[in-house]
DNA sequence: GCCGTTTTCGGCCCGACTGTTTTCAGTCG
């Protein structure tokens, strides 16, 4: 897949172009960026059957310069620009607070070339000093930095998850192995993933390793043995695979699933029977091996019920699995329709009929369409108008639909007191009223949390939606009492959003778990703002689940009768 | 540089917020 680095590459020439003050282009350069970046198929597949000049905002210009990147891996044009700003504007203008007028400043005052350099300066305290710059400016920068520092070398649970399964039908291709599993923090489902741990077996170890290493986008061998062998991608990520014997497969899964802690737990466990527990299986004080080709029969042994991966942070769940009182997680299955849906009417890329198509599709019973309020023109919300306008197409378009029911909704912005910026009159008609923090995130926690109070127990609001509002690797989370939030909500029958975008997961399992605990539900959502998004559905599962969710603490667990009043 | 159900030329997303200023520039959504 070469789509990020052909958008990366047009990304920053957009930039570039934009500093030296020329016109629309940027716009251009970016819209077409924003395509290939969000494309499902490889760009190189697209460029070889000649598609690419399809897609829009891709013109002919464009589409000689993708042609030219995919071939060369550069882009001329870009090279001359950057000749004029030799500096890794893409990596600079990640960090939050900084765009490319900050990040030629600081090149042109101080040299800043790069996100080393620029930790430097604002380490020193000289990007205060640039005129123009201050203070706060530095200390933004900073927090940006440490945001951008915690996922570096990761990626995001959707990327490792897509990757793990590309990967893994690849290498099944090849015919060269028996079970493969991806193993480690991707089964637990955290929200980033450092290296992708896959266990496997194979009838020859080495030839398996072989067929790891000789694929096609592999960037560097770092080991190649038959028991282990590690590659880096061109993307970037690094694959760690261990060919283990079948008769040690579930030892090895339990084992590299980890946590480290949950492993240390369940060690502990096993030595105090007098037995060992390690990759290879569990062994009786004779040696003689226990359990070792499934997991379950490692927990089994153990005297455990078998514990979901998600659960495995030495968190409880061992004391909970020796009582037999395990939650029943909720699963995908048990999810009846999406609560949070974008169409082409505010910042979706598909229209209403696309939307209802392609949830249908997917089994959904209902869905609810809750396109944003106009707030800034940019993101084309609704007007009241258009509200009322939408309510009636919505009506229209159940009359002849069958097998799934479209229910009205709103993405409302929260203001800064707490209230909302569309009429009672208009949220009281609408059957899904979601609740969205989209500016002022930097409220002070006394003033934020009394602002998020106030608007769950807003009649009206049903669902609070992304309620830390956190970009993974971006921005962090609005600062608030949690605790108090959840309560208010509980009392008043709020729903707290999980947000199965991958850039969000909001609220995260921590969070969810604290959520349930205080008697709230859940409201799962994908934030579709195209077809394909209805997949980010899986990642919102997986982290109710690391939130200790039942399907009982799920709105949308419920059919639509029940759902509405 | 792209695009078109008023256009193949002439438009092109703009308001809020923040931090830096003394009336505005840059970033974000």
């Amino acid at each position: 897949m070469k789509n990020r680095l052909v958008a990366r590459i047009l990304y920053e020439t957009a930039d570039l172009l934009a500093l030296d003050d020329v016109a629309f282009k940027p716009q251009a350069y970016r819209r077409a960026a924003q395509v290939v970046e969000s494309l499902a198929a490889p760009i190189e597949e697209l460029v070889a059957e000649g598609t690419h000049s399809d897609l829009p905002g891709v013109g002919p210009a464009i589409a000689k310069k993708i042609v030219e990147i995919v071939e060369t891996g550069h882009l001329k044009y870009h090279d001359e620009l950057k000749t004029k700003l030799p500096i890794d504007l893409f990596a600079l203008t990640q960090v939050d607070g900084v765009g490319p007028k900050t990040a030629k400043l600081l090149y042109d005052a101080l040299g800043v070339c790069s996100l080393v350099d620029l930790e430097r300066v604002a380490r020193a305290g000289k990007i205060r000093a640039v005129k123009g710059l201050g203070a706060k400016t530095e200390e933004k920068i900073l927090r940006g930095l440490a945001e951008t520092r915690q996922v570096e070398g990761r990626v995001l649970l959707g990327t490792a998850d897509d990757l793990a399964n590309d990967l893994i039908g690849r290498l099944q291709a090849s015919g060269r192995f028996g079970r493969i599993e991806a193993a480690g923090s991707l089964r637990r489902g955290r929200e980033t993933i450092g290296d992708l741990d896959l266990l496997a077996t194979a009838d020859d170890p080495r030839a398996a390793a072989d067929a790891l290493v000789s694929l096609a986008d592999v960037e560097e061998v770092l080991a190649h043995g038959p028991k282990k062998s590690s590659i880096r991608l061109s993307n970037g990520v690094q694959i760690d695979l261990r060919i283990v014997p079948p008769e040690s497969f579930g030892a090895a899964l339990q084992y590299f699933t980890g946590s480290k802690a949950h492993n240390i737990a369940l060690r502990k466990r096993a030595v105090a029977k007098g037995w060992k527990l390690n990759e290879y299986g569990l062994f009786d004080e004779r040696g003689d091996v226990l359990a070792g080709s499934e997991e379950a029969d490692i927990y089994d042994r153990l005297e455990l019920r078998w514990i979901p991966p998600e659960l495995r942070e030495d968190d409880g769940e061992i004391q909970h699995a020796e009582a037999g009182t395990l939650p029943q997680l909720v699963e995908l299955g048990d999810v009846r329709g999406d609560l949070h849906v974008h169409t082409d009417w505010s910042d979706g890329k598909a229209g209403l009929g696309e939307m209802v198509d392609a949830a249908r599709g997917r089994g959904f019973e209902y869905i609810a369409i809750t396109d944003h309020v106009k707030f800034a023109e940019v993101i084309g919300g609704l007007a009241s108008d258009d509200v009322r306008r939408q309510i009636d197409e919505i009506a229209r378009l159940n009359e002849t639909l069958e097998g799934i029911r479209v229910l009205t909704g709103i993405e409302a912005n929260v203001q800064e007191d707490g209230t909302l910026d569309l009429p009672d009159e208009l949220l009281a008609r609408l059957d899904v009223v979601i609740a969205s923090v989209h500016s002022a995130f930097r409220q002070a926690k006394g003033r934020m949390t009394a602002r998020l109070v106030r608007v769950v127990e807003d009649e009206h609001v049903d669902i609070l939606g992304h309620p830390t509002t956190r970009k993974i690797g971006e921005r962090p989370a609005v600062d608030a009492e949690w605790d108090a939030i959840f309560e208010a909500a509980a009392k008043h029958g709020t729903a707290m959003e999980v947000n199965a975008n991958p850039i969000r997961l909001d609220l995260n399992g921590e969070l969810v778990r604290r959520a349930i605990a205080a008697g709230v539900k859940l409201a799962l959502g994908t934030d579709a703002h195209a077809p394909e998004h209805f997949d980010f559905l899986r990642l919102g599962i997986l982290t109710a689940r690391r939130g200790w969710a039942t399907k009982g603490d799920v709105l949308n667990a419920l059919p639509a009768g029940k759902l509405l009043p």
